[in-house]
DNA sequence: AATATTTGTGGTAGCGCTACCAATATTGCG
DNA sequence: CGCAATATTGGTAGCGCTACCACAAATATT
């Protein structure tokens, strides 16, 4: 009658996977040093660490989540907040978050916020719901009115992608600024001179740092850029669409079109395509993002990578941390971190026309 | 010195919320009472529930989750096994999963196979640990050989959108052969007698059905479908391209063009622009999924909606009620469900061009 | 009327793990 | 060499909740 659960074995639950006491038992340890052992705390003798390791691999021994959750009584709730991102953001997202939430001992949950959002009535709700974190990816991102109603009330937020990170917040970034200006600087490289730029949505901070990016590098080279070469865009397809549009129109057709995501990138692609011209043999286009439709589309665009689920992963651990050491009572540290990005070169960008780069070559 | 927890507080964790304890003293009942409203279980009387509620809504209380799990002794591991489908498939289904994951205690991971699939190691990966369901959303849900070696090894599966469910897997599908159909009846009513069609990728058996609704409505409608009419995809935007340049080469073009899904609809957008074709005007075009790439796109996609994340959804919750019976050792259940499809009329579909109405109307 | 059955409720004992402290073994120092 | 400091381990007591059983009260059955 030594078995595990007192020979009862409760009420089946598989056949009863083992447990830390079964791993003790075998390695001839206490519960406690197989609790050190997996939570990697350290004095523990590298010895008495092998045996323990051996015996959880003979057992296939699998802590128990809830249980540790429940012991150590660190877990915590934290909500993805979204309105409406594009999808293949979205889902990269949460794959960062959830590799991320079970380690973390979090409990993710996602939102969608539909319509106009209203601040207080929703941080009304998380309250409500004992929420202690909440993740807040582009566009919410950067909502300082939400930042701040959730500070106010205790929350623990955690911004991705913003260009304006707030003081309170946790916040995962890349350098959008350097992206812009690296793939500025690449299309220079090609030979391009004339170059279009299509800003993204103008309440969404990191447009505005990207657009920066841009005319940064095109200064730096000398290369002048007209009024009529950077249009305004939403970061949709359609608002892609209509800047390539009218890009295209003017006289002065620029070479190459810079767009600051990938969808709109997308529309760009449509339209030159509409209009008879090969990409990237006649005009060159770029996006930002590397989104999933980068790859999908044809011809499959060159594009800034921005390390989506990772930056989502990241910011889901600095907010567990926090929540925890504000559990223990220390102070609130915030963290902001920024991430690397990367140029992604694929087919869409190529030099500029030859009777263009022959005109600009002969000048030398 | 009557608090909560005893006067100690353990260690801070936010400010100590209120537990099943609290509301069982604010509503001066037993804990067990508390517990037995709180998961909606019989023989509570109407009173007794009313008090335990306001008292629950007074106190803010919210269950413990880990707690829960850990004394039901109910927890359970899936695994949503992913290869690569399209990225806003993904993230409805996440959505969707994610949603059921809570309310149903399961603790799930998400993981991505890349390259090729061997099912054994995978599967003995997944035992080693001690996973106990798997989701299969397509294009896995119909690789045979896994969802076998997964029997084998005695973990649940859930087959979401095969067109072929496994007699021992649960699955979830929406029936496409009438939804393909249901599209094409629509072509068919809106004038069209010349309709293309793509299928989708051979590997997965709801192409087949698809294709089978498209035959079989024009069938029933007595119209003709020339050979060259029905050609190959794989469902990838690119397979859509091609496949639409070679419905639009031949001398006697199709009116429309149904593309077994949004993707392959995308490019046959594509084609019919760079070809000075407008959508509708000059062609219809139509997709399956809805997935969001449908509203993406200018004009939008008329379309099948296949509710991705209500499916996601009840696959996993399917899977963690067979888990539990299973535990309880009863005997297995194998559930197969089929979610009503919606037909989605958006801006890609019209009538056939006037000359082309013209000249069949007047046959009559 | 006496017994069986059904309801509604409370008590107790853990679920599997870890925080905390006590108990050793080991080392260093004066 | 004795005592303090340190490294390593074990024991105990819960974390918050629910399964299980026991009991009381209400209803049904013979």
């Amino acid at each position: 009658m030594n078995s595990t659960n007192g020979g009862k074995s409760r009420q089946g639950r598989g056949e009863g996977r083992p447990t830390v006491a079964d791993v003790a038992r075998k390695a001839g340890v206490s519960p406690m040093t197989v609790s050190r052992v997996v939570n990697a705390e350290g004095n523990v003798l590298a010895k008495t660490r092998e045996k323990v390791q051996a015996a959880i691999a003979a057992l296939g021994y699998v802590p128990n989540s809830a249980a540790r959750t429940l012991a150590a009584g660190q877990g915590c709730r934290v909500v993805l907040l979204h309105s409406n991102p594009s999808s293949s953001y979205l889902s990269e997202f949460l794959k960062g978050s959830l590799a991320e939430a079970g380690p973390n001992n979090v409990q993710l949950q996602v939102e969608q916020v539909d319509g106009a959002l209203r601040p207080r009535a929703l941080v009304t709700k998380l309250v409500a719901q004992r929420v202690d974190g909440v993740l807040l990816p582009p566009p919410l991102s950067d909502r300082t009115d939400l930042l701040n109603a959730l500070g106010k009330q205790g929350i623990e937020s955690a911004q991705i992608a913003t260009g304006k990170p707030a003081s309170f917040a946790h916040a995962v970034t890349i350098d959008d600024r350097a992206g812009a200006r690296a793939m500025t600087q690449h299309l220079l490289e090609s030979g391009h001179r004339r170059i279009g730029f299509v800003i993204g949505n103008v309440n969404q901070t990191a447009s505005a740092l990207r657009r920066e990016g841009f005319l940064e590098a095109c200064a730096e080279a000398g290369v002048k850029v007209k009024p009529g070469w950077v249009v305004q865009g939403d970061f949709t397809y359609r608002s892609g669409l209509l800047a390539a549009e009218q890009l295209l129109r003017g006289h002065e057709r620029p070479t190459a079109i810079f767009a600051s995501n990938d969808d709109m990138a997308a529309g760009a692609v449509a339209v030159a395509h509409r209009a008879g011209l090969d990409v990237p043999s006649d005009l060159s286009i770029c996006g930002f993002d590397d989104t999933p439709l980068a790859t999908t589309l044809w011809p499959e665009l060159t594009t800034v990578r921005q390390p989506v689920a990772q930056m989502a992963g990241l910011a889901l651990s600095l907010l567990a941390e926090a929540i925890r050491s504000r559990g223990r009572g220390q102070p609130p540290r915030v963290v902001q971190h920024q991430l690397p990005f990367e140029l992604v070169h694929r087919e869409s960008v190529a030099a500029p026309p030859a009777q263009l780069r022959k005109g600009r070559w002969s000048r030398r």
